[in-house]
DNA sequence: CCGGTCACTGACAACGATTACCTGATGGAC
DNA sequence: GTCCATCAGGTAATCGTTGTCAGTGACCGG
């Protein structure tokens, strides 16, 4: 049977004191005698006393934890950025609250509420489409991860979304490639519609043809992508390159083309993934590391809780280009 | 600048109640007249209330949470555990609370200290190394995931680990294979013990030398596990099949086979993991599904919260031997 | 020897919601 | 017409901790 649980009057009784002078103890406060201290900390100890968290957190007004806001848990990118982030946290004392909006824009206000009610300090989200502006009447820090929300100008750790998918065309391009595919998740996603500009800019500027059957815009999940990657390499002239511009619709690209044998067709994916170097060809991707937007984000979200200035400024995380193979495939079925 | 909170005394102030009854009402109590429940309804839409968690969760003695601790957030078998129990959790109005014990014994009692410090309403643990046996006092709801814990009889939701590994050396046996090479994550890990127990059964049952150099037991990751693979291809007598113990230990194998040329060396994974169906050749794999687990978790957990009596019985999930092609592969170079 | 710091300590209220207990009505049964 | 059950709703206590403020000695300089 349960243990009655321990409160701080039980410590303060074992040491004989008030509460207030154990609770000055437990929470380091230096003007406390040198005994009494003394005293408090080994009721504490053979007593077995733990901080009631929620008492304490009511009390001061908010909570030591940092709530997370992501599309989905198990997409891997995520995950990582969530376990750097509690990896952050745990030193500081803090607990992390995970939450999804299940890629449900009408759940995100929501989420972020339900956050919001349980007092977190701080909280990191990744948005997916809604309006964000409602957060500009909290006073709770926020740091948006991967994606800058609209309606709203605060913190956000993102990449160079365009330009980076601009530069991943010109490379398929310097391979001589022109009919060149693009998958995207939905375009309500802001990453999704800035990696199609720079696509499409590239495109532009070389002068390529921007055909409508090239662009599968409605990628959510691998098994869509590979859907679409079939449907692509079905057409009278398929692509000779395809630029996938999540990892997840990656992993059905990837699918598509190797069980169906094609891969002598190009590709560059945006986001490394797990077995993208040991496939053959091993595949080029934009390096793309929740970890390191993850960090930022994490550091970003702590001065604002110790209160330092908060700069509204994004903060851009440089990406590389990691040539693999699959990425440098000539065009050899010459360019329609 | 942030508007100033509305408490529940502003929404009675605003209906002409008492907090009293307002708190009835957003509780759903049916004992209150109908169009006094209707103004406070509008009060408290029209104000935008919002229910104070951490006061009310001070006042139950329960927060509406449950604590998740998993080894490793950014693991996918874990991430996909999670997301598994957040979305069962949201309809609920529960939030979770994810910690890792980054896979260290001594962080494990204090991770689970902090999450009932906090409250929550119940617990659903991965156990590392540590025992458990200091549940026992705690009247929290808890149930383990993956694994059974050292110490404490209460509901686990796992699988036939050590039956499994068994099958899946036989498996192996029946194509030729003998020298059959073993990695796992480190003993102290409850689920690498039993899968190694079912490998030593089977090669004891087949009357197979057991050889230490054939198993690599501490491959904490996927660069460990490329490691001691590359070491097993090393040795005079290679292994002809290699029985991975892990998905993520799994990745490091399958990077070493490939980049080494060595495909023909036969090959299956306990669990899935992402690409296994796309390389050549397919990984057979013991299809270990963290959803499943992760389902049959939360509802466990879930009776539990509802007060229904607890059985302590551990639950095991069913699971099946996928074969791809890799796990198939005859042992051409004899046996020796 | 006195006013003034300083170091330490405790009583009390408050955080915001819920619960135990209580008060008046209302209404139907007898 | 009386009485009890039932319904609506209110009052005050409470959850466990911490901030505010007051207070007690001890010690110091003058």
């Amino acid at each position: 049977m349960s243990t009655s649980p321990i409160r701080l009057r039980d410590v303060a009784l074992a040491a004989g004191t008030s509460t207030k002078t154990a609770s000055r103890v437990i929470n380091g406060d230096a003007r406390v005698a040198v005994d009494t201290r003394k005293r408090v900390q080994e009721a504490v100890d053979s007593l077995g006393y733990q901080v009631d968290l929620m008492a304490r957190s009511l009390r001061r007004g908010v909570d030591d934890t940092v709530g997370i806001v992501v599309p989905t848990i198990g997409d891997p990118f995520f995950a990582k950025a969530i376990e750097e982030i509690e990896q952050m946290a745990l030193p500081r004392g803090i607990n992390i609250l995970v939450a999804s909006n299940s890629r449900e824009p009408h759940l995100e206000r929501k989420v972020v509420d339900g956050l919001l009610a349980r007092r977190v300090a701080g909280l990191i989200v990744t948005p997916f489409s809604t309006d964000y502006s409602f957060l500009e009447r909290v006073s709770t820090p926020v740091v948006f991860l991967d994606r800058h929300p609209e309606g709203i100008n605060v913190g956000a750790v993102i990449v160079d979304d365009e330009g980076s998918a601009h530069r991943i065309v010109m490379h398929l391009a310097s391979f001589g490639h022109r009919r060149i595919a693009l998958l995207t998740d939905g375009l309500t996603v802001k990453t999704s519609r800035l990696r199609r500009e720079g696509y499409l800019r590239a495109m532009g500027e070389l002068g390529f043809p921007v055909e409508v059957e090239l662009q599968a815009t409605g990628c959510v999940d691998a098994a869509q992508a590979e859907a679409c990657t079939n449907h692509m390499l079905d057409l009278p002239v398929p692509p000779t390159a395809i630029f996938s511009a999540r990892s997840e619709t990656s992993l059905g690209v990837v699918r598509a083309l190797h069980l169906r044998g094609r891969t002598d067709i190009a590709f560059v994916s945006f986001g490394d993934f797990a077995t993208a170097d040991v496939l053959n060809p091993a595949v080029t991707v934009i390096d793309h590391d929740p970890r390191v937007l993850a960090r930022k984000a994490m550091e970003m979200l702590s001065e604002r809780l110790d209160g330092t200035p908060a700069s509204a400024d994004d903060f851009v995380i440089p990406v590389e280009l990691i040539a693999r193979g699959s990425g440098e495939l000539p065009a050899l079925r010459a360019a329609s």
